[in-house]
Parts: C-alpha cells; structure tokens; sequence
RNA sequence: GGCGGCAUAGCCAAGUGGCUAAGGCAGCGGUCUGCAAAACCGUUAUUCUCCGGUUCAAAUCCGGAUGCCGCCUCCA
C-alpha cells in the first residue's frame, strides 16, 4: 500500500511521491528558545517522530530537519529581563528542550540547525528576493511585497483583498502593502544585529525556514511540516519567499498538527494553563503522554486533562502485563523433549497467523497519513490476542508455542519501535510507575512492601481475616493486590 | 467581518458509499480465587446532532439548520 498524506495545501489525502525515490526529506519547524517545551510542543514532536519511525520501518531513508530560532523579539525580551545575554537563553532553552526531548523517546532529527548560524545564508536569499523585485528596502528594513507573488495565500487558502479588509493588520506606513512582511529588521539600540547590505539587522521570523531549508533538503523537498497556527502567516510567508527565489515549489507535502486543549480549553498563558513537558513527566511515564497523544489523529485537536492522562496509563499497563506474561512465558526453558513429539495444530498456527495479519494492517494504518489512532487499535487487538494464547495454552510445551512467543516478541518489538512506545522492560515499567504514582499521592512504597509482606505471611497461614484486613486497608489508599499461586504483587490504581 | 474544521456508546476515539460501526477507559455477567484483584470469556451504539435530497445502498456524498472550535496578532 503506498503511504497516503493529506496535504493541507490540496485539503486531500494525496499518494507520496518523493523527489527521489527512497528518500524523504521532510523540514518541521521547531521551536522558539525562550522558554520550556509544553505540552503543545511535545504532540507535534511526538507525531513527527513517529511518522518519521514509520517512513523509516518502511524503508525510506529519511532526512529529517528540525530547526531552533534563536534570534526573535520574545527571546530578546526575556535576555532583557533576566539581564542574560541573548545566546545564554537561547541556549538554555534549547538545551532544555532536547533533555524533554530525549526524556519523551523522541528521536533526534538528522539535523537541528539554528537561525544565527545561517544568517548569511538568509542574506543571500534576501538578496535575490530584493533583485527580483519580490522584496523592497525601506530605511534599513527589508519588506516582502505580497502584490509581487501572485501565489500568496495559497497554502491557507486565502486572498489578499479579503485579509487586507479584515481590521485586525496592523497598518505600517513602510509597507507597501500592509501584509507585506519583514525579510530584515533594523536593529534597536541595544538589541544584536549582523551586518547586512541594508545595514545593521537581524533577520524576520520566517526568513530563516526558508535558508536553512534550502541549505539542507534544496530548493524543492518532500514534506514540510508544523502546528496548525504555522499555517498562516509563517508557511504562507516561507513559500512566497523562497518559490519567489527559486520559482520552485517549497514543498510538495505540508503537514500540520492540531492544538492539545486543556479541558476544553486553548491552551494559553493568559488562562495559565500551560502544561510544561517537565511537570507532566514527573507524574507520567513518558510513553504514557506518547500513547495519549496517538490515541487521535493528529490533525484533530486533542483535550488533555488529568483524567485523559490517567486513562492512558490504565491502557498502557495493559499492554505491559501482557509484555511481562509473554517475557515470563519467554523465560521459562521449555524441555526439548518435549517439542518434537508434539505436532503443531491448525488452531496454532492460526494464532501466528493472526498476530502477522496485525503487524500488516498496523503498518498499513500508517500508510493512510499516519492514523495512528488506527494502529493503537490493531496493537490492543495483539493484546487481547496475545493474552487469549497466553491462557489457551499455558501448559502447551510444544514446539509451535515457542515459535508464536517469538512471532509475538518481534511484533510487539515493531509496534514498540515504531510509536517509541513499549520500549521500557516491564517490570522496570511497572516501577516507575509505582515510584511516580505513588510521589503524586504521597504514599510510601516500602510501608506498602511491608504491609504486602505481612499479608501475604497471614495467607500462608491461613489467617484470611488478616489477610482481608490489610488488604482492605490498602484498597483505601487504592493499591489494589494480585495474588498469584505464591507471589503478590501489587499496583496503584 | 473573512477563511477553515468538528459533531460517532457513560467518557475518550477510529472509520468518509455496501461484510457484524475499530480500539481504549468505565460498567455489568461468568471462569479463576480462601474471598478478591489481575488475566481470560461474554456483554454494553438496529445506529453515527437534527431536517431534507442523491443512490439499489449513506455515519460516509449534496443542501439546509443547530451547537462547538480554530485561524486571520506572537503562538506547536
């Protein structure tokens, strides 16, 4: 099945067709350094790393660009305030948002180039624009004249008399046309620049998506991706100005992610209800926030909430009690003897097959523009499937059951290597699990462990009203025990 | 004002013309268990906001209504 993407410029689900078979390049515009990652940066993050996973699984050689601004009015401010210079934030920020990064599984792009390292590249696309007659200069800035490219508006499916009507464009007597939109700006006292043909300046917002994207993938690549909110002005911009250069398509594929609302709500600072990927990790697995995330299509907005988090990680535990019956199952030597006197039945191998159909039409969910949400689907019916094998033949000792607990490892190994979930060994999952769950609701593990301990002594001998009792006890801080034939283990609800 | 999106079970969420409308969470009945829990088995939408239309056939296409949301300003 060929990989599908809905490209936001067509509005339709379009077959992928590289620009050189094999090969994907894709840009995704990264983010701006002057504070943490939230939880809006990490959906983005998350679902390009897992389509990048997939294209990769499937065989394609994926050069995936991520850039950092660097350089912008909002860094500026805050190097201002804090009385730091502007690298020192810019720096902070970026390092911090690879620790969240790495911290959420996300992989790490091919290349993660920054704005001031590229300046003169941006110069040089300026210049072109300017010769063109695409761009103007007035008392040191550099505009983008929109009447010039007759294209502009789109990707957002816009046109200019209609934006130029709307009353919120704020009127600049520089600008020729009112949506024409800085290439340049002339430095402020105190403020850094380079210098420049127009002077001392620092570049526009979106001058520097189109050099370095030119710099890395050329002037026409596969897939160039974002947040929604990108879509206008940022790609809108980034196309006039580079299909203006080079008078090729930017990008033959654009990709855009939905918002994360936060109990309905847009996620904003004046609401203060900004998650920071920090805070969220300390309370969540990781993979936890992953799966909660796919749970949807990503052009959907998705409504994070504390209940919605904790439904994932009641999913996510399913999927790891059955990883820690099948690595269980794994363990156990099963007698050699025994395997070649058993003949493999037709109900089986049915459980094999089963479990390949899956892996298909899992990888098949990610060729129709990446449903993710499909594939989790198909990945708990390996689940249910799994635990049914599990069960079924428990006592089996033939040749067949260790074939099918090998299917299944490399199965469960392709679902977890390509959504980056699944990845931790259960028990260390179930862990840290009770390790963050239990800091949240200020429990003490080891007083459970010894509670659990002196249960499981009244059991053996037979005292079931103190058994009863402390387990009772532990129900109320809502840890609920499992008991198996000689063991007892325990989790938070 | 302009442009766009969404509406599917108690909740979350796939599905965009035709087999029994995925999956998760929650609930209920059973197996198991000292009793439970976990796991397993079974079960929970004759129906996809409403009203019209097209079609042999629609949640899925078209028109209209209602409700919610996003973008147009820095924003992932």
């Amino acid at each position: 099945m060929p990989q599908k993407i809905f490209n936001t410029a067509t509005r339709r689900k379009e077959i992928f067709k590289p620009v050189k078979e094999g090969t994907v390049s894709i840009y995704v515009c990264g983010i701006t350094a002057y504070d943490v990652c939230h939880i809006g940066h990490a959906r983005g993050a998350i679902f390009f790393d897992v389509a990048v996973r997939h294209l990769r699984s499937r065989g394609y050689q994926v050069i995936y660009v991520k850039n950092f601004t660097d350089i912008d009015d909002k860094i500026i401010d805050r190097a201002k305030k804090e009385k730091v210079s502007i690298s020192g934030i810019s720096k902070r920020y970026i390092d911090l948002h690879n620790e969240d990064m790495a911290a959420l599984g996300v992989e790490n792009p091919t290349l993660a180039p920054r704005a001031t390292e590229h300046i003169d590249d941006m110069i040089a696309l300026i210049s072109i624009l300017i010769q063109k007659g695409n761009a103007y200069c007035v008392e040191g800035d550099v505009y983008f004249s929109v009447d010039k490219f007759p294209l502009y508006g789109g990707l957002s499916g816009r046109n200019l008399e209609e934006m130029v009507a709307g009353a919120r464009i704020d009127i600049n007597d520089k600008k020729k046309n009112p949506l024409d939109f800085a290439l340049w700006k002339k430095s402020k006292e105190g403020e850094p620049f380079w210098e420049s043909p127009w002077g001392k300046g620092r570049p526009g917002w979106h001058i520097e998506c189109s050099a370095m994207s030119r710099r890395y993938l050329g002037e026409t690549f596969d897939i160039h991706g974002g947040g929604e909110d990108l879509v206008f002005p940022h790609h809108e911009n980034e196309i006039a100005q580079s299909q203006a250069a080079t008078g090729k398509p930017l990008a033959n594929y654009w990709m855009h992610n939905g918002f994360v609302r936060i109990n309905s709500e847009k996620m904003s600072k004046s609401l203060g209800n900004i998650f920071s990927v920090r805070e969220i990790l300390n309370k969540y697995h990781p993979e936890v926030v992953r799966l909660f995330m796919l749970q949807s299509h990503y052009r959907s907005p998705v409504d994070f909430s504390e209940n919605s988090l904790a439904e994932a990680r009641s999913a996510l535990a399913r999927c790891y009690a059955t990883l820690q019956l099948q690595t269980e199952a794994l363990d156990r030597p099963v007698p050699s003897n025994n395997l070649s006197k058993k003949k493999t039945s037709a109900k089986e191998e049915n459980y094999t097959s089963i479990l390949e159909e899956l892996k298909e039409k899992f990888d098949a969910a990610l060729d129709d523009d990446f449903n993710t949400a499909q594939a989790l689907g198909y990945v708990f019916e390996a689940v249910r499937h799994m635990n049914n094998f599990l069960v079924a033949e428990q006592k089996a000792t033939t040749l067949h059951k260790s074939i099918m607990l090998q299917t299944s490892k490399k199965v469960f190994a392709h679902f977890g290597a390509v959504l980056g979930i699944l990845q931790d060994d259960p028990d260390h999952y179930f862990r840290c699990d009770k390790e963050k769950e239990s800091r949240k609701r200020g429990l003490n593990i080891e007083e459970i462990e010894n509670l659990i301990k002196e249960r499981q002594a009244a059991r053996a001998a037979k005292d079931w009203a103190r058994a009863d009792a402390i387990r009772d006890e532990l129900t109320k801080l809502r840890i609920i025990v499992k008991d198996s034939n000689n063991t007892t283990s325990w989790i938070i609800e």
